[in-house]
DNA sequence: GTTTGCAGGGTACTTGACGTACCCTATAAG
DNA sequence: CTTATAGGGTACGTCAAGTACCCTGCAAAC
């Protein structure tokens, strides 16, 4: 009873509210009061720790993501670009994924939270994946050595996280996903010879 | 003075209020009570003709643009290609983009107004616009038949909303531009054959 | 062991904004 | 001239962010 929760305790408690509320409610409906309440805290304690709602958010979302990057190998580079990204289509199309783009679009006015998220997001470690899966492509000898190029990296994703961006759907089907590697990825290899 | 605005013309005097608000102060910062204001009438009659904020802010938008959709013809498809993005890069940096980039964050999470959005963002008009500048690369002879695909012709003006969407930037370098035509569009094309 | 400062807790408040309720009044249609 | 309808004024109810105080337990310094 007499236990007073401090330091590390409390904070820990509250950025575990925080989540809970994020995968339950998203990020508009994880309010102040409710976090305080579910946290068995107030929000006093809360403000104390991250200076609004949003810094909250981004950090619950950290306490809440530890997702291993996949590393595919198939032995094509057809097989690891289907694989990159049929992995991706699901991590985004959870729950999980639905608070990381809640709060994305959330952060869209905010310069500093962008920053934020970006690098939490992820985004260099899959970039590096991309890269290397490109690189053993190479090393096969099913691709030009130009094709190593950052951009062409980051191509697939891009075009899958449009695909989230225009179309609301919780899921992107699968033949699109085949579509962007048939259609756009692998082309697009094969013109940089 | 007893002249008391009615139907069409309060209407337009209340759009018009509200794009004057959505372009000040982007859609975060279109309150209800400052269109009202702004309007010279109440929310009442606002709330009369539209649910809710999200409807309204719609609708204003839709009131301020009529954008024109660019139809370059530089001779070649470089050219074109760079021409149509910076075309786009300008639209999307400018305070009318800036509009349609908060309309979009805010109707993540609402995918009934995503549809409404995805009408009015005039994203069929900009496809066609790209295929038919692949198809004159073709008669000309630079490109194979083969390129005119619709996922190819989508694939720029999605890099370079990614772009948009990652770094929250008033707008993107033109050798961010120039890259996603050299680097990635171009042997995207010519790998096609 | 006592004091003192800091972090936690309770509570209430301020501020802004959405959306609603009511009631009065001008105006257009009959 | 009467009357239904839509505009106007104003005041709510509600919710949520963020702030302000003040009290109290804890823990380290003395």
């Amino acid at each position: 009873m007499g236990t007073r929760r401090r330091g590390e305790e409390l904070e820990q408690a509250i950025l575990h509210a925080a989540a809970e509320e994020l995968r339950e409610s998203g990020y508009p409906g994880m309010t102040m009061d409710r976090v305080a309440a579910r946290a068995g805290t107030n929000k006093n304690a809360i403000y104390r720790r991250w200076p609004h709602r949003a810094a909250l958010g981004i950090a619950a979302y950290r306490h809440l993501s530890d997702v291993a990057m996949p590393k595919p190998d198939t032995g094509t580079l057809r097989g690891d670009a289907l694989e990159m990204l049929r992995q991706a289509n699901e991590t985004w199309s959870s729950p999980h994924g639905a608070v990381l783009r809640s709060l994305l679009a959330a952060a869209a006015d905010d310069p500093a939270l962008l920053d934020l998220m970006r690098e939490r997001s992820g985004a260099d470690t899959m970039d590096r994946a991309w890269l290397s899966l490109l690189e053993r492509a190479v090393a096969r000898g099913e691709a030009p050595p130009t094709a190593v190029h950052q951009r062409v990296a980051a191509t697939p994703m891009m075009l899958l996280r449009a695909e989230y961006a225009m179309r609301g759907i919780p899921s992107v089907a699968d033949e699109v996903l085949i579509d962007i590697v048939d259609e756009v990825f692998l082309p697009l290899v094969r013109g940089r010879g």
